[in-house]
DNA sequence: GTCTATAGATAGATAGAC
DNA sequence: GTCTATCTATCTATAGAC
């Protein structure tokens, strides 16, 4: 079907396009560009820039919980930290991420996509957690999944050295302190 | 001075313009039309829209760092965790940190002021969680600015009912994992 | 020195050719 | 049905009037 090779070959330069430059970096010329074929093709293709967005933060939201599937498989508390860290705190995951925040901040059609990303990830968290601690509740999944976001965030805006293994560090230091306690 | 004034006043503008409708939403038409003024005039004042950005991010950091300072004067643990959340949980606030973060993703010049808000956030924040806790480190203080930082993006994104109060809960929650148990 | 009118660039969407 | 050429809107920056 050439119709959604197409479309294929477009969102994947759209996807592309927004993992390098961000959400003000994402034009139709720059993803048609990329794509190699004509700008209005996008809007043939997708009808609207929103639309196109859309159908991107899909994909890569999808993306997003299939790699988070496979850091909970980690061998240890310590290095599912770091497998944790190796995907959150990624600027080119990041830029995504705002990019969608900020889309679904005055598109409230994008929000249930923000919403399923949120609760996919504190799902997947939550039986890690579990493991860790049979205590331990949604709550302490939804705030490591607050922790690895703004980690991605605080690191896109600093770019200091040493991010990722900072944050591992830091992922683990809350696993251990939900191991050695269990609060309601 | 006249010249400061509308300086002031076209600053005062763009802030708000930004808090209201977010990095894609900051035009210099709409922050003109806000201050009464016409469009050629930030051009005249400041020459760029970065460098305007730029005099926006240090007025909003100022005044981001000050609301913190009267935060952790807070009475209880509780209710410094609810002060906190009330400061940072805001989609207002959010908005302008992530035009921030964007912009310094960007704009290399603006990454040394969003070092300094993290530094100042996570020096204001040490002192409280060692009076928690003896041996709490610094450490401990970037992961409470990485959680606040997630929790004001993840509402932000989906907006959701009770955010303050869930945001609150789970840094009471953290502040109080962190009062049983140090850990290096 | 302050402000206006306008230019130049780029965005996204449309109408119509093939 | 697929693609091209074009159009309007909007953005930022400049040249020059007062």
């Amino acid at each position: 079907m050439t119709l959604n090779d197409r479309r294929q070959q477009i969102l994947t330069a759209a996807l592309a396009t927004l993992r390098e430059h961000g959400s003000a970096g994402f034009t139709q010329a720059r993803v048609a560009a990329r794509a190699g074929v004509r700008q209005s093709h996008l809007t043939y293709y997708f009808g609207t820039r929103l639309a196109l967005l859309q159908a991107v933060a899909r994909l890569a939201v999808d993306g997003q919980l299939a790699a988070i599937d496979s850091v909970f498989a980690g061998p240890s508390r310590t290095s599912v930290a770091k497998a944790l860290a190796n995907v959150t705190v990624r600027h080119e995951s990041t830029r995504v991420l705002m990019a969608l925040v900020q889309a679904a901040d005055q598109e409230p059609s994008l929000r249930a996509l923000c919403r399923e990303l949120a609760e996919g990830i504190a799902e997947r968290t939550e039986g890690f957690v579990k493991r860790l601690n049979v205590l331990a509740t949604r709550e302490h999944a939804h705030l490591l999944h607050a922790l690895s976001v703004g980690l991605a965030v605080v690191d896109l805006a600093t770019q200091r050295p040493n991010s990722k293994r900072r944050a591992a560090a830091m992922l683990d230091t809350t696993f251990s302190l939900m191991t050695s306690k269990a609060r309601s």
